[in-house]
Parts: structure tokens; sequence; C-alpha cells
RNA sequence: GCCCGGGUGGCGAAAUUGGUAGACGCAAGGGACUUAAAAUCCCUCGGUUGGUAACAACCGUACCGGUUCGACCCCGGUCCCGGGCACCA
């Protein structure tokens, strides 16, 4: 067996062993410290990121999709000659770290801590490069104290406010439940019935954003149009009336009731209105209705997530009082419903049952009067016995309006109101202010006191941070430090003071924590501005797409404060953002419930990294979900071996040539033709469209023209060469351990993480001639192959002259002929 | 309920700007090598029909309809699956 020599110290291995090879290439990073990087002005930068995890104990197959594709475009990026950073860290505040306490009895802190240390071991493992240095967990003081010194900052610009807002309530274990904590409208751990309960909370004013983060999504031109539609209808931006319905006499101080509208036109048509529960003129005349009052207490038997509430039965109850219309001055009753927030614009809606089908129902089930003001444009009639007419037309039964069109209504609607003072053409937002406060112990405390008179006063700077003791034991029912009077206690200048105990949202921390990577080591503030600004805005954010809406909200929304407060220079916080899907198995998002979890940690261990890396990649477009399959991971390892082989054998057979290509036998021209075919393709999938899979299923193609090569002149181990060192710089960022391995067996000194990506030989992909198919009537009836600077007329004679394109125009007359130039030719006959 | 996606062979998928539907891989079947197995290599592989065969025809991208010379792709409607809905992260 001829032995191929490799680098001139030692033998390349027959056979390809991930087991060895892998951790001798991360320690060769190790100690290079390959990913460790500095801002440097000579050089551009390129900041990649992925999402950071929650540390639950160890890496699902989410993380390592999330966390492959991320390392896949940073080393990408760094052999396109950019100086690239890719850190990662902790998401270490949240809820299952004070369940697992209970459950484990250790305390949050500790079981947060050995889980991270697992993960980490996990994360290196699959070869991610990262550079560690900059490591950081929410959890702890050095990041969370600059959290509070924010909002503190915050406070005083007026964008912090403190109000009462409503939470579920679980009256049994007198306890605050997260909405995920409610199942089927009862506490998950004693099933008793959730209540609503209004307590006061923090919230920050993200409403006085909502234009700018509306307006600003036009411009993330690299985001998922998917992403952007969604967080434009989150904020909601509408134009409305607001109006003013007058009530006979004052109720709890008001004199009317105000309502938004976005339909104007269709206010003749209101033949009641509804409150909310809580809303003080249901509140002021339940204290001598007590009919009332057990209805409104009813309402309080509801969750208050919005799921929950649109999806329940809409029960109402008449007050008996009724306010005036504000354009013909009739007498409208006033009803209670169980299905109007609050928490959303006045905690008042007016009642359209002719043209919104909601009301409809809620009418047809109180018998309350339906009345049309809309007529359908075309003329049509519409039975309002059936269902509500919601479409917009022309304003019928409406007095002086009859006739006008949604526009021309809205108009003068809005004028006679405006005239009259009741009422006002507004923009209103859906989009509700931040509640940051949660009545939970594991995150970090809100930084504000109160006097004995209950005013707030922000945590001066030289009291921060507020420290969460970590030393605790849970209980699962109460907060420790809400628990713990002492903890309460401070003084400030003299005077004793109470110190809030809600914690913030974890949405807080993972509002910065990508700006706090930048400058991790900073002790001087929140951020060190220059080294910031170097690294930010982050090039690309990969994340999963279930925080569409939320997360990535926040953090836009934080960066801008970050900005109004000097910190960074830019506007929004990711450049390009990359929502990948799901990891399925059997159809199913992975969970311990139903069984069909994968554990990675196993593949990894059979396998090797790289095979898992690959069939990650391999498997589904990033954006899609991804069905696992055990069967499609042993292919990826087969075809790594495939590759081992090739390479191995390639160097069997001696020294390549030069490469000088010039005038190459027909089978050589075809293969080289083909490697800077996939050069190109890979190239772009890689940049431009972000398919790795498409990128890869590429490279496989490459190897199998390849390996069908049998070629041992000097010339011909050339092209091979090229072939596959080649390939082995398009794989290097996916497979980047074999990668490694492979490209110094093939004799170079530089490690292929600082090679630079190669560059497509335009020459080399020139072909004499083309393939183009022939159609009749649409469907393929023959293919030619014309040289491929044929004129119009020689493609369409040659495509004329077919048998089968004669045999299917036999007896028509051909009417038009099509060519589209490289593809098909399409003649149309009849 | 509301907002946003998705649906293509036995399976994961491909088709990049409206232009060849099924690249690449998995599974399966057949063959080669082997004492045997593993590994590896070669062949077949959407359905139906015709043909010894080369091949050809028809059908086929969830369902119904439309636009177009031409539709997986665009438009209207329906069904199913998934994500989000402000305290899971």
């Amino acid at each position: 067996m001829n032995v191929p020599r490799g680098n001139a110290e030692s033998l390349m291995q027959e056979h390809y062993h991930p087991e060895t090879l892998e951790p001798a290439v991360q320690q060769y990073w190790q100690d290079n410290k390959s990913f460790s990087v500095n801002e440097d002005s000579d050089r551009e930068k390129y900041y990649c990121l992925a999402m950071f995890p929650y540390p639950s104990g160890k890496l699902h197959m989410g993380h390592v999709r999330n966390y492959t594709i991320t390392d896949v475009i940073s080393r990408f990026q760094r052999m396109q000659g950019k100086n690239v950073l890719q850190p990662m860290g902790w998401d270490a505040f949240g809820l299952p770290a004070e369940n697992a306490a209970i459950k484990h009895h250790t305390a949050p802190a500790a079981w947060t801590y050995s889980n991270i240390d697992y993960m980490k071991g996990q994360l290196q493992s699959l070869g991610f490069g990262y550079d560690w240095s900059r490591e950081l967990a929410t959890c702890s003081a050095d990041y969370y104290r600059w959290e509070q010194w924010f909002f503190t900052r915050l406070y005083r610009k007026g964008l912090v406010y403190r109000k009462t807002s409503a939470v579920n309530w679980c009256p049994k274990d007198q306890t605050v439940l997260a909405n995920e904590q409610v199942v089927d409208g009862c506490c998950w751990r004693c099933d008793s019935p959730v209540e609503r309960k209004e307590i006061p909370q923090w919230f920050i004013r993200i409403t006085a954003y909502a234009e700018e983060l509306l307006a600003a999504l036009d411009k993330l031109d690299n985001w998922p149009d998917q992403v952007r539609t969604m967080q434009r209808n989150w904020i909601g931006k509408s134009r409305g009336v607001d109006m003013h319905f007058p009530l006979r006499q004052p109720i709890a101080g008001l004199d009317g009731l105000d309502v938004y509208t976005t339909r104007p036109d269709t206010l003749l048509g209101v033949t009641y209105l509804t409150l909310a529960a809580e809303h003080p003129v249901s509140l002021a005349l339940a204290e001598n209705n007590p009919a009332l009052a057990d209805f409104i207490a009813s309402c309080r038997q509801q969750a208050v997530s919005e799921a929950s509430v649109a999806t329940l039965e809409k029960r109402g109850m008449d007050t008996g009082i009724v306010a005036a219309h504000p354009i013909t001055g009739e007498p409208v009753p006033v009803w209670v419903g169980n299905y109007v927030l609050m928490d959303y614009g006045s905690g008042a809606v007016m009642a359209v049952p002719a043209h919104d089908q909601r009301d409809w129902e809620f009418a047809r089930k109180y018998g309350l009067a339906i009345r049309q003001v809309i007529a359908p444009t075309s003329g049509q009639t519409c039975d309002l016995e059936r269902e509500a007419f919601v479409d917009k037309g022309v304003l019928v039964h409406s007095g002086d309006f009859d006739g006008l069109d949604f526009e021309g209504a809205f108009d003068a609607i809005a004028g006679r109101l405006a005239d009259s003072g009741r009422g006002r053409v507004t923009t209103n937002f859906r989009l509700r202010d931040w509640g940051v406060s949660r009545q939970r112990y594991w995150g970090a405390p809100i930084p504000m006191l109160y006097r004995p008179d209950g005013t707030e006063i922000p945590v001066p700077d030289h009291k921060l941070p507020v420290l969460l003791p970590e030393d605790v034991s849970i209980d699962g029912v109460h907060s420790p430090i809400k628990a713990d009077p002492l903890w309460r206690r401070d003084v400030l200048d003299g005077e004793a003071v109470e110190r809030e105990t809600d914690t913030f949202d974890t949405f807080m921390e993972s509002s910065w924590y990508y700006a706090r990577f930048t400058c991790a080591d900073y002790t001087g503030g929140m951020l060190d501005s220059a080294r910031a600004n170097y690294w930010l805005p982050v090039d690309q954010y990969v994340g999963g797409i279930e925080h569409a809406i939320l997360h990535l909200l926040y953090a836009r929304f934080f960066h801008k404060l970050m900005r109004d407060e000097g910190l960074v220079a830019s506007d929004e916080p990711f450049t390009r953002l990359l929502c990948q899907g799901m990891v399925l198995k059997d159809g199913a998002k992975m969970s311990k419930s139903k069984g069909n979890t994968v554990d990675p940690q196993g593949l990894i261990d059979q396998y090797g990294a790289d095979t898992v890396r690959l069939f990650t990649m391999f498997a589904a477009p990033p954006e899609q979900s991804l069905e696992w399959s055990d069967e499609g991971v042993a292919g990826a390892n087969r075809f790594l071996r495939k590759l081992w082989r090739a390479v191995f054998a390639h160097l069997g057979r001696g020294e390549p040539g030069a490469a000088r290509f010039v005038d190459l036998p027909e089978n050589l021209r075809n293969l080289r033709r083909k490697t800077h075919e996939t050069l190109a393709k890979v190239s772009h999938d890689f940049s431009q469209r972000q398919t790795f899979n498409t990128a890869i299923a590429a490279v496989m193609e490459l190897l199998n023209d390849l390996s069908r090569l049998d070629d041992s002149s000097a010339l011909g181990l050339a092209v091979e060469r090229e072939a596959l060192e080649t390939a082995t710089l398009l794989l290097a960022p996916i497979v980047p351990h074999i990668s490694h391995r492979l490209w110094r067996e093939m004799g170079h000194e530089e490690a292929i993480i600082d090679a630079p990506w190669p560059v497509v030989d335009q020459g080399a992909l020139v072909r004499d001639t083309i393939e183009m198919v022939v159609q009749v009537n649409g469907k393929v009836r023959a293919r030619i192959q014309v040289a491929s600077n044929a004129e119009r007329q020689t493609v369409e004679a040659s495509a004329l002259e077919e048998q089968n394109v004669l045999r299917f125009t036999e007896g028509l007359t051909v009417r038009k002929v099509i060519v589209v130039p490289n593809k098909l030719v399409n003649v149309v006959a009849s």
C-alpha cells in the first residue's frame, strides 16, 4: 500500500478519526488564541452574534443549530479577511432557575453556575470560534449593576413610571403567576382558578419611541420581511378618532366616556358602549348595584394573557345608564364586558354590531340593536341576519353623511366632532409601555427606594449595585428578598427607606448584552463607547423566530435609549438578521413530554462535532424547520469519510504538476469548470442567500465528479489538487476540524482559518455549447445543443426542426416563438 | 380570536428574477468485492400507461378557482400544520 506523504513530519492516516483529530485542532485554536480579537481600525470589522442561551442544563438541538449557523458565517467572514468578533455569554436570570431550585433543593445561583460550566464545555467540544475572554453572565453584579444604573438615568429623564397593572394571581398560594404557569385558567401547581389582580408596577415608556421604532423598520433591509411585518403590526400605528360620549351626570368624577375608533364612518351605527370591568365608571356603578358587582367579580376570574381574553366566551351586563351619542345626542346604553381590557387604551369601546363581527355576535346574544350604516359600494345588499358587513363602503341611514365613502365620511364626521368639541383625529399605537416589574427573586433588583410616605427615589449611584443575595433557599411561593425584612431596609441620608423587592423582566438583560460584549471587562461605566462604536452595530444576528417581536423590539428600543444617553453612536443594533427555524423530530418540536428529544452530546461522542455540524447545515435551509434524522447524520459522516479518503488517495498518487491550466483535455477542462462553478455557487450561497444546504450539495456534486476522474498525469493531479483544495476551503466554515487537518496534509503551513477565500477563474467557466429545452405550448418536447453564442434565429430554427416538435405542431399554425436565452424555446401553436 | 409563516416523491429537501419539477442526501431494492460481516464501489428509484428496449404519452408541487405563451412561484378563496400574542426564554 502506498502511504501518502502529507507534511514533512508525519504521514497522513488512512482513516478519518474525529475523536482524536477534533480535540487536537481545538487545542491548536486555544494555544494560538485564534478567536481572541481586538479593535483594529485598519481592518474591516465583522460582528457576528448568536442569541445567547438560557443556561437550562445542557445544550439542545436548537442551540446546536443556532450556534453552528453563526459559527459558519463567522468563519466565512474571517476567510473574507474581516476582523471577526464572535462572543458568547449567558442569559442567566429567569424563572426556570427558581423551579429547579425548588425541585433540587439548591440555590438558583448555584444551579445556574453549574449549568454554565457544563454547557460551556459542550460549546467548546463543538468547535465554535468564540472569543471567550468576553464571556459574561447576566446574573453577575458586574453586568446588572449597569442596567440598574441605566434605569435610574431613564427615571430622571421621565422615561420610567409606576402605575397599577394586572397580573395573574393564585388566591391559594398568594403568589403571582407567569402566563406559562396558568394552565387552562388554573394555577399549574395547585389547580386553583387564576384571578386578575391589579398591583403597582414599573414601566418604561417604549411608546415614546413608537414612531421611530416603526419608521426605522423600513431601513432594516437585511431583516426578513416577515419579522419587519410582525413588528409593524405589533406597534400597530393607526389613524382614528378620539371621541367623548357625555354622561347625564358625572360618575367617578368623569363627565363622559372616552372612546377611540378607526372607523368613525360607522359612528351613526353605534348601539351601545362597553366598559372594562376595572373601568372607574364600572366600579362606581357597582357600589350600589350588587348584580353588577358580582358580574365584575366574575370578570376577575380570568387570566391576563391576550390569547386567553380573545378566546373566552364574551359576556356582558347592562349598567342601566346611558351616554349621549356625540353627534345625534341620542341615548346609548352602557354595558360592562369581560373582553374589554383596562390596560389597553381608555378601557371603553363603542360597539357597531352591523359592521363588526364580534360586536354582532355580542348584540345577537344580548338582543341589542343592530343598525346598518354602511352599504356595499357594489350596490349589493347584505344580510345582517347572518353576519356583520365589515368592509368599507358607502354610508346609509347616517343623515347628512349618507352617500359618503370611507375617506369622505372619516373627514366629515371627524370634522363635525371637532366643531362640537366632542372629538379629534388622533394617531394611536397598539404598542403598550413595557412593564418591567417581576415579583420574582431570580432577577436584577429594581433600583428604587421608597420613603415611609410612599414617595419613590431612584437608588443613587454610590449605592449601586443593589445586590441580589445568592445564598438563599426557595419555597416556590415567596421571593427570598420579599420574605426577608432585613433586606428591604435601607438608609438614605440618615432617613430610613425601603427597597423595591421586585426584580427586572429578564428581557432587560437581553436588550443590551450585545453591546456589553464589545467591552465586557469595562469597569468605568455601562459601555466603553470607543470600543462599542468600533464593533457596533452587530453585522449579523442569528436566533430563533420565536424572538421576532419581543426580544428584538426591546433590544432595538434599548439601543436607541443608549444612543440618546450618548453611549453608542448607531441607531439600530442589528444590521442583518437571520431567524432560524425550529428543530423537529417526527414532525413535532422536541420536548421532554413528547419523548422525542435527541441529545447532541451522544452524537458528538459517536461521530464528532464536524458530522453534527454538517448534518445540521445540510438538512434544511436555516429559516426552515429542520427535521432531525439519525440516518441523515450517518450520511453526513459518510461524506466526511469520503472526503478524507479522496485526499488520502490523491496524495498517494504522487506529486501534482504545475498549475498551468491551458489547453486542457476535455475531462480536465470539465472538472476545472465544475470546481469554479462550485466555488461561484458556494460563495453566493454563503454570502447572499445564506442557504448552506445548497452550498454543501454543490460540494458533494464536485466530489462526485472528482471521484469519476481517473487521470494520474501530473496535469491531472494538479487539476485534482485544485478541486480538493477548493472543496476543503469551501467546507472549512462548516467542518473546521477536518478541514484544518486536510489543509495541512495538502502541504499548507498556514492554518486554514487564516487562508483567504478562493477566487473564481472566469476563464474556467466558459462553455462551448449549452443545452436548451424546447417546449410546444408550454410542454417540454425536446432538448437541443446549441453554441453558447448562437443567434436567436439559429436557436429558433433548430428548435423547429426537432422531430418531436414537428410531431406536436403538425396541422397547427405556429403563432409565436418565445426564446429565453440560455434556457428554453417555447413554440406557441394552435 | 388576532398577527406572521409553512404545506413539493417512502423521508429531508432543490428549482436563486414567472421559464426543464424532484439537484444533493437519506431510506429501499438489485449487483460487485469478501469465507462472512462491516466498510467501500456500481445500478435502479414520483405515479400511471404503452414499448423487448432506446424511449414516448398522460397525470403530479395541500385543495378549489383565476392571470399568463408558460405558475411550486403571482392573485382570490378553502383546509391543515407551526411561531407569536406583552410574566417561558
